[in-house]
This record gives structure tokens, sequence and C-alpha cells, in this order.
RNA sequence: GCGCUCGUAGCUCAGUUGGAUAGAGUAUCGGCCUCCGAAGCCGAAGGUCGUGGGUUCGACUCCCGCCGAGCGCGCCA
């Protein structure tokens, strides 16, 4: 309908220009939009106004004209002028009424496009470096990405959805280290653990897990652990060397491959569990991409060869700096260390350039932290010849924690942390779900945690559910009473739906596609909760004012045959969200 | 200090990319179950849109200056 009234007033345009009443050159754009407040019809265009300014007449001169040489539509019941110059179309009640039919014929498929066909895009979220469990403050990037995904996809993207494994780097050394330690006092070894380990109790249970299956095996003594140590920071010294000293006394009395052994013992319980945690959050990945295995593969070589041969690249103090300052990032940044090791950049780099090689757009879905570091991706982008539009960044604000009305500090390091298993189990998966994607993504977001666990009812997602599980609730009712519904005189009967709730329903209903639409391309999850809010409660003031199981059997047919349209909506927007529409509850 | 994000009802947040009288939830107050589920509905009250300028037919929205909050500014990842 929309286009259709886009497309009978240029219509209209066209012919005042051919008779030389608008000049012909004009390039405008013509804002057909959905009235906020009813009275207002149910269109409104601001054309006539914008028409004012370049014709330098007055804009309800023009919205007439433009009004004059409208052609006539059945489904336009009238046409007003409005204070400035809108130009408000009102529908024919009846000619809105068709959506029913529609979305009782194309069931999950109704609201969904093909603006995104042919269009292949990478969707990269959470990524969390795999050296703890999940904690509240990933799930909002967990929920945000993967509803961006199934929206994307909704309007016909090919999505692929994947989780880059940060599996080398000091972190990482950092935890195999902390396991290997907690190991050592697991076979009886005294030792001070450093400041800077990893000291959550999952490195416990890792460390006791590889005691169990290998024993003594990687056993030595303290002494000889802590020789030639610096001090650590507690004891004076600097806790980033004393760590450092220790990675390398790991390295030195393991072997390579017992070193390997623990490290991978450690990062496979650590990604299995944060596996299965984003797998019953309703989180799922076509790939989990291994930063190693861009080392292993040579990804990294090749890319860093690119940026040289693109001539932005210079050696410095030892080290191979990329001169991401002649694209606008705010200094030069280093790729190759002094020591030859590669940075983390430089891994990301790679697999950005690999990324855009298998064909994919990039949608790089981070937390707030790491705004700074969007310039230098896509200078290395640009200098490796690549179109930086390719590459979209979607940040996302932290969550300040709030538990017994205070502040709360998450740091994984430290083990302080609330993890995501924890509120899902309190909260249940389709609240926290909702819950995070309710704001959208730049807004910074309170998480009062004593709220959330406790009444959880107040979670206005069960106000949608609850819409959705009434329409069942009426459908189980039609069987008991006896009574019978059939879609296709519900369907004929259509017009019978005249009261105010019913034309408000159906108007709502009629909304869905360009709202599903607007969410995706902007990549906002929110406006489709919003939507859905907005929906459920046109629903529940209809339940409230009229009945839906009457006598008069062409009536209920057509009420029903309304409802059911309305859940088939509710339950394609929770789909896209995530999160569950129950029969009852 | 520089940069990014933000500031809207007591609280938590929307505001259709510059449109009409700034809206929801929650909290407060008042109504509604002989009736398909009251996890619901209807109503009242609640505002200097941080602040001061500017741009125009029109600004919560765009530009500039202040105030305030969070984050970033490593040869960490």
């Amino acid at each position: 309908m929309k286009t259709r009234l886009t497309a009978l007033l240029k219509q209209s345009m066209g012919t005042l220009q051919k008779q030389g009443a608008l000049p012909i050159d004009l390039a405008v754009n013509i804002k057909l939009e959905h009235t906020r407040d009813n009275s207002h019809g149910d269109f409104a265009c601001n054309l006539a106004m914008v028409l004012a300014k370049p014709t330098k007449r007055n804009p309800r001169e023009i919205a007439q004209l433009l009004i004059d040489n409208l052609d006539s539509d059945v489904n336009i019941e009238k046409v007003e002028i409005a204070d400035p110059g809108f130009i408000n179309f009102f529908l024919n009640p009846l000619s809105q009424h068709q959506v029913v039919s529609t979305i009782l014929e194309k069931g999950e498929a109704f609201g969904k496009s093909k603006l995104g066909t042919g269009k292949k895009v990478q969707v990269e979220f959470v990524s969390a470096n795999p050296t703890g469990p999940l904690h509240v403050g990933h799930g909002r990037g967990a929920a945000y990405g993967a509803t961006v995904s199934n929206l994307l996809g909704a309007i016909g993207y090919e999505v692929h959805r994947e989780y880059y494994v940060n599996d080398a780097g000091r972190q990482m050394d950092i935890l195999a280290t902390s396991v290997w330690l907690r190991y050592l006092e697991s076979c009886d070894v005294q030792l001070v653990f450093p400041s800077n380990g990893y000291k959550g109790d999952y490195i416990l249970s890792i460390a006791s897990d590889i005691k169990a299956t290998h024993g003594d095996l990687f056993c030595s003594n303290a002494q000889d652990v802590f020789e030639n140590v610096p001090a650590d920071e507690p004891g004076g010294g600097d806790k980033e060397q004393h760590i450092d000293a220790l990675i390398a006394r790991a390295k030195s009395i393991l072997s390579d491959a017992n070193y390997r052994l623990i490290f991978d013992a450690a990062l496979n319980s650590i990604l299995g569990d944060i596996r299965t945690d984003l797998e019953d959050f309703g989180v799922h990945y076509d790939d989990w991409f291994s930063e190693r295995s861009l080392m292993d593969s040579g990804a990294i070589t090749k890319a860093i060869d690119r940026l040289k041969a693109s001539g932005h690249m210079y050696e410095k103090e030892g080290a191979w700096w990329f001169k991401s300052t002649d694209f606008g990032d705010e200094k030069d940044r280093v790729v190759i260390r002094d020591s030859g090791q590669t940075t983390y950049f430089a891994s990301d780099i790679a697999y950005h350039l690999h990324t855009l090689e298998r064909g994919y757009d990039i949608i790089d879905v981070w937390g707030a932290d790491h705004h700074g570091y969007v310039p230098r991706v896509r200078a290395a982008l640009q200098a490796m010849g690549a179109d930086p539009s390719r590459l979209k960044v979607l940040l996302v604000q932290f969550a300040v924690l709030y538990k017994n009305g205070e502040k709360m500090q998450m740091s994984t390091r430290s083990g302080e942390f609330v993890t995501l298993r924890t509120l899902r189990e309190k909260v249940g998966s389709d609240a926290a779900r909702y819950f995070y994607v309710m704001r959208k993504a730049e807004q910074h977001m309170d998480f009062d945690l004593d709220l959330a666990c406790s009444e959880s009812n107040d979670n206005p997602l069960y106000y949608v559910q609850y819409a959705h599980a009434r329409v069942c609730s009426v459908m189980k009712q039609l069987a008991e009473k006896k009574m019978s519904y059939t879609p296709s005189i519900g369907l004929e009967n259509l017009a019978r739906l005249t009261e105010q709730q019913e034309l408000d329903l159906i108007d709502s209903l009629n909304r869905y596609p360009e709202k599903l639409s607007q969410a995706a391309l902007n990549y906002e999850p929110h406006q489709l909760s919003y939507y859905l809010r907005d929906l459920a409660n046109n629903f529940h003031s209809y339940y409230n004012s009229h009945q839906f199981l009457v006598d008069d059997a062409a009536l209920c047919s057509a009420r029903l045959a309304l409802i059911n349209a309305c859940k088939q909506v509710l339950q394609n927007g929770l789909k896209l969200l995530g999160v569950n529409a129950p029969e009852s509850m």
C-alpha cells in the first residue's frame, strides 16, 4: 500500500511537471509515513512542504494541486491537507483487512522479504577469550549478535554466524600456566599463586581433571619452577614480568608436547563450556574460527606481505609498523614485534582479509571498549585494496551490573563475576534474551541483578507471550464449547470486523513487514521487541472488550481468523528474537 | 589532554533517521472478573528532552560551545 501511494504521488507530480505547474528539475525524495495519530489518517506525506522551498509557493497550495491530480484508488477513502502542509491519506478500512488472509496464507514466512537477496554477510559476535566462562556482560553481545543475524536472514541475506576463537597469544599462555600451577598445588607443591594469574574455581577443576588422567606426569618442585623468576607485585616486583617469567619456566620445564597438552586441555575445557552455554542460550554458530589456524595456514604472513606490497609498512626499532595514520588512524600500529612474533592486530587483519576473500561482507559485534580499534582495522582493509564499506562494526555498550543496589565490577582474571549460566538458571533463557535486546545496543544499560532474578515475572516478555498463550487458550475453549471455526468463512467475513479494537489490531498487523525490515537494516532488534509489545497490547485490549466465541458463526470465524493472524505474527517475531511462543504458561 | 558513546517522567527506556499535542513500562492513585486465562484491560497524575547558542516552514533529532557519565588512547588480547 505504501509503495502504491508513493507511486500515485509521483504520478501526480509528473503530471504537474508536464503541465508546467511545477519545475521539471526537481530531485525530491518523497517520504510517506505511517501516522502516529490516526486522526491524521493512515499515511502522511511531506511532499508539498518539501516542494514549497524550490517552487517558492505555499505548501497547502501545492498539496491541493497534487491531490487534484491524484488518480483515484478504491483503497483511498479520502485525502486531506493538514497544517503545515501534510497530505494525509485515509484508507478504506476494509482494504487493510486483507492482511489477515495474507498472514494465514504465508504463515511463518509473513513479514520476510528479499531485500538482501544475493548478499552474503558474516556476523562475528561474542568471541570472548577462552580464558573463563561467559559472564552476564557477554550475554548482551550474544543476544544482540544472534538476533541481528536472525533479522538479516529474515530479509534475505545469506548469513554466516561465526565465533572468532582467540586461541593464541599471551592471555592463553597465562591461562595455561595458571592451570599448571594449580595442578602443581594438587601435587602438594607449595607455591604462591601469581597475582596476575587466573584465579577462578574453574581453573582448579581443569587442573584436577589433568591430575586424574595424567597423574604426577607434569609435576615439578617449587624451587625449580620459581628459579630466576623475578618477584611478584606483592613482593615489590612487577606482576607482568613475574607471570611472563613463569610462562617461560613452564615452557622450559615441560616439553613442548606436554605444555601444549595442558594448554589444549584448558582451551578445550573452557571453549567447550562456552559452546554449550551459548547453545543453551539459543545462540548457534556456523563456524568457530581459530586464530591459531591463521598462523598455521600462513594467512598472517600473506596479509602482512600484502600490506608491505602496498607500501604502508615500515621498520622501526626492530619492529614492523603498519602506517594506519595514512588512513586516519591516530597512530601507527605494530604488526610484527621486535621479537619476531606477530601481534593480535596482525591476526585480525588476516582474519578480516580471509573473510572478505570467502565472499562475505563483515559485521563485527564488539564491546564498546574496543571502539578505538575500529579505525586501524578499517585502515588495514583499505591498504590492502578492499572496500572499507564492506566492514560494519556494531558496538555494544556494557551492561552495568547492580547487586544489592551497588555497582559490581567484574573481572575474569580475579574470578569475580556473575556467569551467564547463573542468570539463565534464575530467569530462564527466554526472559534473558528478551531483556538483553529490549534496549538498543549503544545504550548504556543498567542491569539490576536482584530485580532480574527475584521479580522475573515483571519481564515484559511475559506480556507478549501471554498474548500468544491467550489465543491458544481461546482455541481450546472453542473445542470445549463444541463450536466451530472455519478459516475460509472467517476470511469471507472480514468486513464484519469493524470494532475500533479490531481496526487497531489490523493496523498493527499491517505494519509488521515494514517494522521487520527496518529493524534488520538498522541492526536494531529493540525495534522488534517494542513492536511486539505494542501488538500484544492491541490484542489484550481487544480481548478485554469483545468476546470472540460468539453465536454469530460468521462473525465468530472472522474474529478467530483475526486473532490467529495475530498469533502468527507474535510467533514470527518472537522466533526472530530467539524466544519461545508457549501455548500456555 | 585528545577521541568514541551517551544524557528524555521518581526509576528503566522508546521516539519511524528533520514532522503534527515528546511516548511506553515500572512505581503512585482510581476504576474493571456471573463473561474466551486479571501474568490482563481502562483512566489519572507525572517533562525547561543536561545546558547556552545556531541552521529553517518546523529541532529530542543536524552544527558549535559548556556541564556531567561510561569507555578508549600498549611491541595486551
